[in-house]
DNA sequence: GCGTATCCTGAACGCCTGTTCAATATGCGC
DNA sequence: GCGCATATTGAACAGGCGTTCAGGATACGC
C-alpha cells in the first residue's frame, strides 16, 4: 500500500537510479565485490528490479561501464575543445589524466577494468575502446601540435605510445596511493616527459596560455 | 588401500605440486576463478589436503604469491649481476620486463595483482615489496651508469620514475596483447625513452656490450 | 609390535548469492 | 470503470564452493 506508493512512477528514473546505484558500489567495493543485493540496497530498490531492468548482474555491470565511458568523453572531449592551442590541450590532457574533473577516482576502476580485460570480453572491448579515444585524441593534439609548429617529435607515433602508457604506468602509482605519487606530480613528470618528447619549448604551466 | 600409496611419503613435496599448481591455475583462470577443487586437481590431490597445508584458499593464494615474486628476485638478481655494465644492465632489465626469462606469462599476473591490491592488504604488501624493489634495482643501475659516466640524467629520481611507470604502461598493453605490442616493441619504446631521459651514447643493442 | 603424531581423503555441511516467479500495484487506452 | 501492458516486490529456489570432519593410512619412537 503505502510501501509500493513508487511503483511504476518513472521507470526511467529507477533505471537510472540502479545504474548510479551499481557504479558507486562498484567504486567502493570493486567489480568482484560488487552483489545484486548491494545495487538494490543503495539504489533503495529490490533485488529483482535490478535483474528486471538489466537482465543479470554482468548486464548492470556492463551498462554501468558503458555509461562511465560516454559520460567521461562527452566531458573530455567539451573541455578539449574549450582549450585554445595544442600545447593547453596537451596540458589539460595531462591533468584530466592526473584526476580532475571527470576522471576523479576512476582509475581505480580502469585498475580492474584492465584486470577483467584479460578474461573478459566486454570489458576487454570497452577498455579497446576507451584505449584507442584516448590515444586517437592524444594524437591528434600532437599532430595539431606539430602542424602549428609548437612541438618536433622524432617519431610522433612512437611518442604517442610512449606518453599514453607513461599515463598508464603513473595511474598504476597513483590509484594505489604509493607515498610520493599526487595528482600535482603525477601531472610534473608526465609533462616533463611531453617536454623531452616533443621538443616543447613554449611554456605552459597551469592556467591560460601566456603570451 | 591400493589408492592411498603416497599418503604421508613426502608431505614437503605435496606441498610445493600444491604450490606450483596454484600458480598454474592462477595462470590461467586468474585470482578470482582460481578454486580449491581446481588446485587439488592439478596437483593431483585432494581438497581436503589444501586447506590442511594453506588453511585455506587465500593462504595458498598468498603463499604462491610470495613465491612468485621471490622466484622473480632469484632470478633477476642473478642475471643482472651477470652483465657488465650499466648500459647492458640497462638493457638486460627492458628485455626482462618486455617478457624474456623469469618475467614470461607474469605481467597478466601483475596486472590482477595491482587490481586486487586496490583491496587486498597482503596483495598491496607483495606489490609494494615487488615495486621497491624493482626500482631500486632500476636506481642502481642509473647511478652505476652515471658513477661510469655512460648516463647523464638531468634529474635521475625523476627519471627512475617515469621509466618505471613507463614499463607497466607498456606491460599493460603488451599482456592484454594489443594488436601491435609485442616483446619486441616494448623493449624498442622503453630503450629509446631511457635513451631520452639518460642521455645515453653507448649503444647496446642485443647481445654483449660492443664497446 | 604398539601407540601416537602426522599426513591424506572424500563426503557432507552450510553459507552465499544470482536468478526465477507468482503476486501485486500502477498507469493508460477505451 | 475495465483490462491490459508495464513495473515492482520479496520470498523461494538452486547451484557453487569454501570449509569441516570423521575416518583411514603412514612413519617413527619406544
Amino acid at each position: 500500500m503505502a510501501r509500493a506508493a513508487l511503483a511504476a512512477k518513472a521507470p526511467e528514473e529507477r533505471r537510472e537510479r540502479i545504474m548510479l546505484a551499481t557504479i558507486a558500489v562498484v567504486r567502493e567495493r570493486g567489480f568482484a565485490g560488487t552483489r545484486v543485493a548491494d545495487i538494490a540496497l543503495e539504489a533503495g530498490t529490490s533485488q529483482g528490479l535490478v535483474l528486471y531492468h538489466f537482465g543479470s548482474l554482468a548486464g548492470a555491470l556492463a551498462a554501468c561501464l558503458t555509461m562511465l565511458e560516454d559520460e567521461f568523453y562527452d566531458d573530455f572531449a567539451h573541455h578539449l575543445a574549450a582549450e585554445d592551442g595544442p600545447v593547453e590541450r596537451l596540458r589539460f590532457m595531462a591533468e584530466l589524466a592526473a584526476g580532475r574533473g571527470a576522471a576523479v577516482g576512476n582509475w581505480g576502476l580502469w585498475l580492474e577494468l584492465w584486470a577483467r580485460a584479460l578474461r573478459d570480453p566486454d570489458a576487454r572491448a570497452v577498455r579497446e575502446s576507451q584505449d584507442r579515444r584516448w590515444r586517437a585524441a592524444l594524437r591528434r593534439v600532437i599532430d595539431e601540435g606539430v602542424a602549428a609548429g609548437s612541438f618536433c617529435p622524432s617519431n610522433s607515433a612512437k611518442s604517442v605510445l610512449r606518453l599514453a602508457a607513461l599515463m598508464d604506468g603513473l595511474a598504476v602509482q597513483l590509484a594505489l596511493n604509493e607515498p610520493g605519487m599526487t595528482t600535482r606530480k603525477f601531472t610534473e613528470l608526465w609533462w616533463e616527459s611531453a617536454v623531452l618528447e616533443l621538443g616543447i619549448t613554449e611554456p605552459a604551466k597551469g592556467g591560460k596560455s601566456p603570451r
